[in-house]
DNA sequence: ACAAAAGTGTTGTACGTACACCCATGA
DNA sequence: TCATGGGTGTACGTACAACACTTTTGT
């Protein structure tokens, strides 16, 4: 960069948001969905309407830091995963000329809302209304990467406590990827990743007690290439497609 | 974004970068190599190191049409893939605030720098000088994603002519991977995966002819999601059944 | 005892790998 | 004819989906 002439920062602006999974029992099916904390907009372009929380990249602040900082201002909680997602930067998509830096998060299972969380609310995933500015469509890709890297990484892990059964394992899978999945061969598929550690500690209350499991910290939560290289050395896959123009 | 209290545009600027990927046969091993070209900084931050080519972002151009202009500008050629890779935005990467949209993208194999090309060059991408700014990490980075990709794309045909024996095809591969491939083994994989058409050309001029194949191009080059909508409706995400490598 | 979840065993298929082997051409 | 890359056949191992089956608890 920085190689051409050099007139730089035109009226280009520049922002963070965060799409932020979680997820929830739905009381009446009993069965675990994903979900999302949205704002309420409450001013100028698309008052009123849903959008995910994010805000201006201040000047001295790391995108990640940013990005952490939106999460802590609307959920009051601490991501146990964040991912950089995509560079939203099309002309129309706001008024004036707005690059955003999205990025992706996931929270443990159950977190709950400040108790003074004014225009914040959660959303299933599978049923969102109409967003604010291009909001729908990040959504979606943040949706298909989620299901896309359940599928190669642990990122599963980062939607449940410490300790968790594997039966509650399988439901996080079953709720990203909105099917089924056979509880024997799910069972032997992650005995054999060496990524998790039994304990002697059994969840007990109904039918027969389910041994409880620990993540193995030993091995990261998703491979992340070069990025970040302080945290990840060089491993495995990654995903990301877009732009064909054969 | 635009969530919070509005002071934006601080002395942030923003950049779009491209890492550039083709072929070229080493004429001493014969073997086909990943190159890509590099700029010399003729200014301040770094002058005189090689850099990625680049600009500054224009604020009534889209991100991907900056992306192309700065291919234009330095290899006069259009590429045949183009993705976005990464937004880089660490503070003390530039002097001043800069966040680079970095793209990536493929040239078909052969592709000649314009003759009047001053201070552009090819290197080979596994032996790399030391860069301006934190180029060296995008372009690891950037391999990082080709090898990946390659694993689960058809993007090797990115970086090769119309008309293609299997062979020419497989040491796209190996080129990429850095590792041999067994002939036989290649040759029935791509043939099961659809994506290849049959002509009746042969490649002749030494051995046994070599049979010639087209790209189906009604298989994308690269899954893509939910990105840019208008190419990619609602149906067609990417594969990935049950595997669970948690 | 029964229901239901926890957990084990078994089998068939698909697919990647290794490698032996035949085919067609130029020299 | 021989060397070489093009192309086919085959056998083995692993991984996974399907599903039958046993175990252990609460009620």
């Amino acid at each position: 960069m920085m190689t051409r002439t050099d007139p730089p920062s035109d009226g280009i602006r520049v922002a963070v948001s965060t799409v932020i999974f979680s997820l929830r029992r739905d009381p009446t099916t009993g069965r675990l969905a994903v979900v999302l904390p949205l704002v309420r907009r409450t001013r100028d372009p698309h008052e009123g309407r849903w959008a995910l929380p994010g805000g201006w990249l201040d000047g001295a602040e790391e995108l990640d830091v940013a990005a952490s900082r939106t999460l802590a201002e609307t959920t009051g909680l601490a991501p146990s995963y964040l991912e950089q997602l995509y560079a939203f930067g099309d002309i129309g998509r706001s008024p004036g000329r707005v690059v955003s830096i999205v990025y992706w998060a996931l929270l443990r299972e159950g977190a709950q809302l400040p108790i003074d969380a004014h225009n914040v609310a959660w959303f299933d995933a599978s049923d969102l209304p109409t967003l604010a500015f291009d909001h729908n469509h990040i959504v979606d890709y943040a949706l298909w990467r989620l299901r896309n890297k359940v599928g190669y990484s642990r990122i599963a892990h980062g939607l449940l406590p410490d300790l968790f059964s594997l039966s509650d394992l399988r439901e996080v899978y079953e709720a990203i990827l909105e099917r089924d999945l056979d509880p024997a061969n799910f069972r032997r598929q992650v005995e054999n990743s060496g990524t998790l550690i039994p304990t002697e500690q059994f969840r007990t209350g109904s039918h027969r007690p389910a041994r409880l499991y620990r993540y193995n910290h030993d091995v990261e939560l998703a491979e992340r290439g070069p990025l970040r290289s302080d945290i990840t050395p060089a491993t495995a896959p990654p995903v990301l497609p877009e732009k064909v123009t054969t």
